[in-house]
Order: C-alpha cells, then structure tokens, then sequence
DNA sequence: TGTAGATATGAACAAATATTCATATATCGG
DNA sequence: CCGATATATGAATATTTGTTCATATCTACA
C-alpha cells in the first residue's frame, strides 16, 4: 500500500510536525487575533490605548475617524478581549484587556522598522 | 484661544505622545503585516513553512486546500516579503524570508493558548 | 517535439467586512 | 423633567478580499 498521489519533492514530515503542533482551534483563534489587529483603525485604537485610557471623544480623535465607526471597532475589539471599558459619568473610558497584546505588537513594529 | 471641542475627560496628553510614537506609514504596515498573517490559510502556509521548506503540492496538502487558491495566497506571501521561492526542477519550493515573523506568531500562539 | 506534471494567472463570482446614516439610549446639568 | 452631550446600534451600502474555474506557462522526459 502507498501514497495515491505524491509529489517530487520530499519534506512531507514537516507536515506531520506542522499538523501536529498546531490544532485547528488554536490556528483559528490566532488567526482571527490578527485579523482583528490588522484593520488600521482598530489597530491605532489599540496602540493609543496603549498609553492610557481614553474616552470615545478622544479615540476618535486620536484615530481620526468618527464616532460611529469608532464606536463600531470598539465593540469588536471588546467582543474579542483586547479591551474593556468602564462608565465615568458621561464618558465610557476605554482602556487594553491586558499588555501581552502591546508585546505582539511591538513586535510587529520592530519588524516593519527594519 | 483654546480648543473648540473639548471632551470631559481629559487623556488629550496620551494622544500627542501616541502620534509622535506611531507615523501614519508604520502604522500602515504594522496593519497590513498582521492582516496578510490574519487570513487562516496564508497563516497556515507560513507555520507550515516554519518546519522546512515545501512545494505547492506539499503547502496544498498541509492546509488543506486546493492548488490554484493556494497559489493566490503564495504569490501574496511573496510580494509581502514573508516568503521566498527558488525551482527545483519541476517544482517551485517555498521558504520563510526570515524568522522574525515566526516570532510575531510564537507570541500570538501563546496569547491564545492561555 | 509532444505529452504529462507542476504551478501561475486572470476574470468572474461570492462572501466577508467596513462605513455611513439615521436613530436610540443613557447620563448630566439646570 | 428637559435639553445637551456622549455613546451605541441596526440597516443599508460600498468595498475589499478570497475562491473558483478555465487556461496559460514552464519543466522534465520519453
């Protein structure tokens, strides 16, 4: 019994390493991380946030969009735990989840500084 | 004279050392970086490719997709600097331009394995 | 040189996603 | 309680992006 179909080239051990480090559940979960990063606005909401809580007011205004577009991005970035927000008075202030998001992107900002 | 539009709460410090921070085009690729890893077969490509170079045949098998989908998200790796190729013979082998990405994903991994 | 295998490509289509617009909700000050 | 301010939300639209399908290109080899 062999292979139906093999290709020339030989590497397909990697594969099976490669398959099995990373389950499909984690690989989803990462991928959607990134692709929650990736949209320039909320990615730039996430780095302001990054020197302190905000208001929308200010997000905004730091991003420089609007309050509705803004407010949208929020909510996604809350439904995926990269940040949180409390009341204060009129105001929802916004700030990270936790830091280890900052670590991935600095990362990132390394690499494209090169 | 003072700002028109002032919002209650007052972080407006926070936006000036974020902008001097961040230029509009680091941003610009920090984003595009992480929304080309976003997408789950590009990302699966490159964690494939982390264990050793593959073919297309190879790359199509360990993601589970077809030849000419793969083939779009290989070219786009490529022009993004994430990959390279080289030919050997027949087949057009595919490697990792270099491991910093691999560092960027290794800390997503763990962010999402907690 | 003709045929098969491996990969790339372009156009059409489909799906996902961001933005806009109008409006709703909630809080505060008077 | 009412008006103003701050924020959220839903639906419609627009845009971006991935996939599919058909076909082209390139290499090896008989």
């Amino acid at each position: 019994m062999e292979d139906t179909f093999e290709s020339a080239c030989k590497h397909g051990e990697n594969i099976k390493k490669f398959q099995s480090e990373y389950n499909e559940e984690t690989m989803a979960d990462m991928a959607n991380i990134l692709k929650i990063l990736g949209e320039p606005s909320r990615m730039k909401i996430v780095l302001a946030l990054s020197y302190g809580e905000l208001c929308v007011f200010h997000i905004v205004e730091a991003v420089k969009s609007n309050q509705s577009a803004v407010s949208h991005q929020l909510r996604i970035l809350k439904d995926n735990h990269i940040i949180k927000s409390r009341r204060d008075g009129q105001n929802i202030v916004y700030y990270l989840y936790d830091d280890h998001i900052m670590e991935i992107l600095n990362l990132v900002k390394e690499h494209v500084e090169e």
